[in-house]
DNA sequence: GGCCTTAACGCAAATAATTTGCTTTAAGGT
DNA sequence: ACCTTAAAGCAAATTATTTGCGTTAAGGCC
């Protein structure tokens, strides 16, 4: 397979994804978020409608794309002083994230699209877990089976974030962490290797709010309409 | 606020609903998923588009309208003689279903849509943990307690096929399993009331692929383009 | 069983979203 | 500074979605 000619990531194509986005997040703010259309963020962004089918190919992908950027940590979870309460801090944090109205709003727009997007933020949770972990050890204090909390206390809540089957409170994830605590890594069920698995080396404290240089989605490959009985195929 | 007229549930709704649900699952396994129109829907039907539209109201409610159905359990967990074996043979099923391309479909049709759609699944799930507790105590034996096994044994298989992190093996759902029977309902994280904490009872065993009698969904009230710039205000 | 009310469906037209061909802009390499 | 070409803009075409109105038939009542 030929490779893809270079992407521009610069300037005007940097500078499109950045009002894009914004105009998506202004947007979901004040409407209603199933109401979004892409003519609509369009002329938020002060884009051609065209521009954005092209780049991200549909209104799904789009806002399946921010989520992300919106999911992806900026900073690492606040040092404590303690592995214990570090831990206890992160997790009492991305529970009231997730299980707000925001939060439960960019998971459903990341499992809605095709790509792999929920593969890249169930990493994200990983990284901050592992970021944990290395501190502890450079305290020289016992860490905890990052495996253990993944299945153990992410796992349950954002299960019932997804499912809505019941509301979450704080006791309720301290009383998951005890459980996972009072048995730290024994017996830890098999881990077949996965795409997450390999953990990836803590990024370097940013500081909150701090600015990331611009990821820029190419542009979509596939080929004329989505449905097989499209009229004109494509030119590329 | 003023009570709906009546809803026709018999004849033609239950035929259509009918017609449309297959459709839906003929086209969604001889096409791409992210390919499927109402227009194409509606054609493999036998109906008019506005018919669906009128309905269900988009694309995504439908998937997800279909989704709940084919989750729905029709039959109670196998009966295998003891307890332990009927959660094993139960989550060991659940996870090769859930885990494989339909049944990750299926999940993400059901995340999709507004409608309260991924509680319901999560009560299914709960009904047969449910049915399972109730044949133990029929038969005098020692129970589980149904939200350890929802919080670590269903939620962290969920989870990774949600999120994709990592390959599921049976060794993994045992070891989830031996985890929680190895300390039955001691310890237990309060489990705050929810919509669904009230444990339905067990259905009569239908069978499988009994035939069930048909829900039909009511159409949408809403009024107007999505958009709040809609022409012109509906008639109802 | 016939009649009546009216919910649901079909049809067609209108509106909006999406796709596509072609031109223009500007990213980035030399 | 120049050149190649990816990305964006523009406008037209196509398709999806919405809506007004007429038709069909579900279901309650007598």
């Amino acid at each position: 397979m030929a490779v893809r000619e270079r992407i521009r990531v610069g300037g005007r194509s940097a500078r499109i994804q950045t009002a894009v986005h914004e105009a998506v997040k202004r947007l979901a703010t004040e409407n209603n978020r199933d109401e979004l259309t892409v003519p609509q963020i369009a002329a938020e962004a002060g884009v051609t409608p065209s521009t954005i089918y092209r780049r991200w190919g549909d209104l799904s992908a789009l806002l399946a794309d921010v989520a992300v950027e919106r999911l992806r940590p900026i900073a690492d979870p606040e040092d404590t002083g303690a592995v214990a309460s570090d831990l206890r801090l992160f997790i009492e944090q991305f529970m009231e994230e997730m299980s707000s109205p925001v939060g439960r709003a960019l998971m459903r727009d990341v499992f809605s699209s095709e790509e792999a997007y929920p593969c890249q933020c169930a990493g994200f949770t990983r990284e901050h877990l592992t970021t944990i972990v290395s501190r502890a050890r450079a305290r020289d204090e016992a860490a905890f089976d990052i495996d253990q909390v993944l299945d153990h206390v992410v796992a349950p809540i954002i299960y019932h974030i997804l499912y809505g089957d019941r509301e979450l409170t704080l006791d309720y994830c301290h009383a998951l962490l005890d459980r996972v605590q009072s048995r730290p890594t024994a017996a830890a069920p098999p881990a077949p290797a996965g795409p997450a698995a390999a953990q990836r080396a803590p990024r370097e404290k940013a500081g909150r709010g701090s600015v990331r240089a611009p990821r820029v989605v190419p542009p979509k490959t596939r080929v004329g309409r989505k449905s097989a009985n499209s009229k004109s195929p494509g030119r590329r």
